[in-house]
DNA sequence: GTCTATACATCGATAGAC
DNA sequence: GTCTATCGATGTATAGAC
């Protein structure tokens, strides 16, 4: 663990900047791929210096996780039940695609736990996340059930966002590759999943 | 390289063992996380004979890549320019869905593969891949132009299709730990992506 | 707190017997 | 063709000086 209460500002700085490395090396490499060269490199820092604040490799993997899961789920928390429904829902998309902009290597950290079966993670699936989609899903079937969208599976709604989102971010390299250079792919997926999602939900 | 005419039947057979094997690994593991002692033993073979079969780990990894691309894009080079536009994309979307539900380990070695930068396959995904799909998002302009489906940026349609399939075979344990036990997710979603596509395309 | 040096394990690949 | 044994490189983690 991290300590739980950095005393000197030194601490808390180079603790910040092993994990800014880390997020760097372990969202382009993998947890595998990654060393702890590479991060000590990236961190301006010697290899057994990052061991002096992290008890080991494994341990700065799970501080970012975990450090990451609120930030992660804040754009769906934000989903006001009070709100103008569509609306809601799109603008909950559009922070989720502004987050494949903003933060594509937190995006793409999470891809690469979840797709090898999220050995680090998949309690806080279970619990933490499923919770919150329950929660929110509830909030999408009462609209759809009150007329104020069209009737929509509110689980599966919610999945299509985070796939159409995220993979802006996770395959950058091949959007670009298909749309060839001189384009801004995620401007055009605003507008693209902008149609998409009003012709979904209008009711 | 693989021995391009392989003489006898054990050969043919080992070297299918062994792709098996290393699919099962490297899909669930990636390049770097698989190692050679996983996929001997998944194979029932030693690990010298794996490199007696192909001259080492990458070239295993560089023959399962290249023999599946082809495989991955049949169900968009089916996509027929003569036929209805609406049930064309809606059949392209369920073969898709279909790999989904046959085919994970092969949709997660891509997504590995894609996710840390394609450094196996960035030239086939300029080439090949944007080619296929550069002649097809022109058939599905021409049917938006002609009005037989509603106005849609034809690349963004495509990825689209790509992300919403992809994501319940490389997502497959979020989705599950979502929806929680007792559960079809890809059965869900061909009824969740039959009602999207239809609502985005009505002309 | 930070470094150099190094212990110890793992992994890809090879040698050589059969 | 297939095995056991092992080399050499790499990677995580630790020891100990400063």
């Amino acid at each position: 663990m991290t300590p739980q209460r950095p005393r000197t500002r030194i601490q808390r700085r180079n603790i910040e900047t092993i994990l800014e490395a880390a997020l760097e090396v372990f969202s382009a490499q993998g947890f595998r791929g990654a060393t702890l060269d590479q991060i000590a490199q990236a961190a301006g820092l010697s290899k057994p210096n990052l061991l002096y604040y992290f008890p080991s490799k494994e341990a700065i993997h799970v501080e970012l996780l975990s450090g990451l899961l609120d930030v992660w789920l804040a754009p769906l928390r934000a989903m006001d039940p009070a709100g103008e429904p569509r609306a809601e829902i799109m603008a909950y998309m559009h922070r989720k695609l502004e987050m494949s902009r903003e933060m594509p290597r937190e995006s793409r950290l999470f891809a690469n736990e979840v797709l090898q079966g999220a050995p680090r993670m998949s309690a806080l699936l279970g619990s933490e996340l499923k919770e919150l989609v329950d929660e929110k899903a509830a909030v999408i079937r009462a609209w759809s059930e009150a007329g104020r969208i069209a009737p929509v599976d509110p689980y599966h709604l919610i999945f299509s966002i985070w796939a159409l989102t995220q993979h802006y971010a996770d395959f950058d390299v091949q959007v670009r590759a298909v749309l060839g250079p001189g384009r801004d792919p995620l401007d055009e997926a605003g507008r693209f999943l902008d149609t998409l999602f009003e012709r979904l939900l209008a009711p």
